[in-house]
DNA sequence: TAGTATAATGTAAGCGCTTTCATTTATAGC
DNA sequence: GCTATAAATGAAAGCGCTTACATTATACTA
């Protein structure tokens, strides 16, 4: 591999100036500038990254730390990173935090040993505070799906509360007036949210919440089963099922399907998430759409502004979900 | 940010003693070792791996290169090799190929350029001729699901041909004899070893393969519906279909249903891969389950192995794929 | 106890770049 | 043509490590 000497001896000119042309930062006269760039053609010269990020005390690399690596939902979210990343040079350094707290915090300092420039992060486990203790430090991050307002601005959100009155008040327009709620995990700031929005349109359309109609699962379709059944147990009479995710809507649907309910006829449902499981699942789901390729994009690109100089990127830290209308919901009819 | 240097002042020792005890390869006193390791913990030291690296001419980073970051298939492969590799210190740098030549050539050139010290591909457009040349230079390759024969020890594959004798197998076994086939694309090797396993298995219980219940899609579920639908337009007799992967039989299922035609009972299904769409669809995917979780940590493995000196790995170049019996698969009745 | 082999540590030269500062060269003003 | 100023280039000092080689301390042998 040739290295920058090579390329200054064959172009006969310094160090110093081949690497000017190489960040095209300082002044070179166009001359010197096409003799250096054709020294470089002719050797196949390639610059050492490495060699450039010790001198420059930039490593070009973004940390990624997401909760999984498979799953629909964070492939789409490193895809809209890479991407962008990639058309800008940088490189992706991901790593996995698996939802647990010691595991993140492995993860983070894993990445912060590789000495990226900048993280991205989609933690849940983690306390508020640990990261803003981090943010403080003298690595910038970007946190995915999660609100703190002392970072409000390192913070790329999804609306979840407006998803989860979309969601319910579909089915409200469509006629149903006794819900069943499927929420995610309390403690996580989406379900939370997300439930917050069935409660505000059930208040909209003055039908009163009955809490014997709300079961509480952990995001999985097995939980999103069991739920089902505690519902169904209670032999209270329900024409709706609003869900907090996708996965948890297909394990009730499945439960549903076990009792001899048809989905929509005998109970519409509807999801949220909208992963590539909706559409398979039948009846496809009627579900929100979470903008997680979009969303993950937005981070790289805060990234590339903050971090890279690229001042003239317009970022946007608050996403609006929206409906997506399939066939797992249809008009109360009779 | 401490310094070796700082290190080795505070313990009254050398970098270089520093340096060996950070790498604990050369003979070190016990008692000099504390000394450094406490200097270490007083002064809170963290290599810097840029310049281990320039120094070293080791970047502990391997490159990946997958056709697609969203989707089960390569979540499920990223997350065995990020494990394997995280658990050894060596970081993962993703980039995407999209399926095309260019792209898939311009990433891995973008992985060479990081200095990665070994590349795990998952490439499909690229020719075998090119990934023979890649491997002669100076970067190790291994490649997944993908068989050179010049290339064998570098190759970590599924015996695809099994898996499509085992698909079929079962079905015949099951009692059918009107077995209908939706190929992948037949330019890809392990659309066309399913393919050649159908016809094993076929020959084998002496039913002969009727070309007219054969069709050829994509691996894209819309293909898998578009097939069924040409099947079914022929108007002959079949009361199973084999489907090259999970996306096609989801996409043939629909259509199926569409038909009024009742899984399994009037028709079995049973696709490839074992995605997590199989589970979630209706009647559950009856499949082949591909272990592309292991072979990733099998790849990552092959690089401990052959790049970084862990000697004591065994390794396995070829997965046989297994059946998984859900319930879109069942006895022909009468 | 000297003599030698061996273990432990230190010295210093890079690794391939970036960047400050000094120097040279071109440009402009008169 | 000569200076004042700006533009282009070069020299050289790092960035924080690793590692070949040199040196010193320790253990072993006869």
């Amino acid at each position: 591999m040739a290295t920058i000497y090579q390329v200054s001896e064959l172009a006969g000119v310094s160090l110093a100036t081949v690497s000017r042309v190489m960040n095209n930062n300082a002044r070179v006269s166009d001359k010197t500038r096409s003799k250096v760039l054709a020294a470089m053609a002719q050797l196949g010269y390639r610059p050492n990254t490495i060699a450039q990020s010790l001198a420059s005390n930039r490593s070009n690399s973004v940390g990624i730390l997401v909760s999984e690596l498979h799953g629909p939902f964070y492939g789409d979210m490193l895809a809209g990173i890479e991407n962008e990343c990639r058309a800008a040079g940088k490189h992706v350094i991901i790593a996995a935090g698996h939802s647990e707290e010691a595991s993140e915090i492995d993860g983070i300092e894993f990445l912060i040993s590789r000495s990226c420039d900048a993280l991205i992060l989609h933690v849940e486990a983690v306390s508020d505070d640990y990261l803003v203790k981090l943010a403080a430090g003298n690595i910038p991050i970007v946190l995915i799906n999660r609100f703190i307002p002392t970072l409000q601005d390192n913070c790329i959100c999804l609306n979840n509360e407006l998803g989860g009155y979309l969601a319910t008040k579909q089915l409200l327009q469509q006629g149903h007036r006794q819900l069943a709620y499927i929420a995610g995990p309390m403690w996580k700031s989406d379900a939370k949210d997300r439930y917050a929005g069935h409660l505000r349109a059930m208040a909209e359309y003055g039908v009163t919440f009955n809490p014997a109609l709300f079961a509480e699962g952990d995001f999985q379709d097995s939980s999103g089963s069991a739920c089902m059944q505690q519902l169904l147990d209670k032999k209270l009479p329900f024409t709706a099922l609003v869900c907090a995710n996708d996965e948890m809507a297909a394990g009730a649907m499945e439960v549903a399907r076990q009792h001899g309910l048809q989905v929509p006829e005998q109970l519409s449902i509807v999801g949220f998430d909208n992963l590539i499981l909706a559409r398979y699942i039948h009846p496809k789901l009627t579900t929100i759409d979470y903008p997680i390729g979009e969303m993950g994009r937005m981070a790289a690109r805060w990234v590339l502004k903050h971090i890279y100089q690229q001042q003239a990127l317009a970022l946007k830290h608050v996403f609006e979900p929206v409906l997506v209308c399939r066939e797992s919901a249809c008009a109360l009819s009779g």
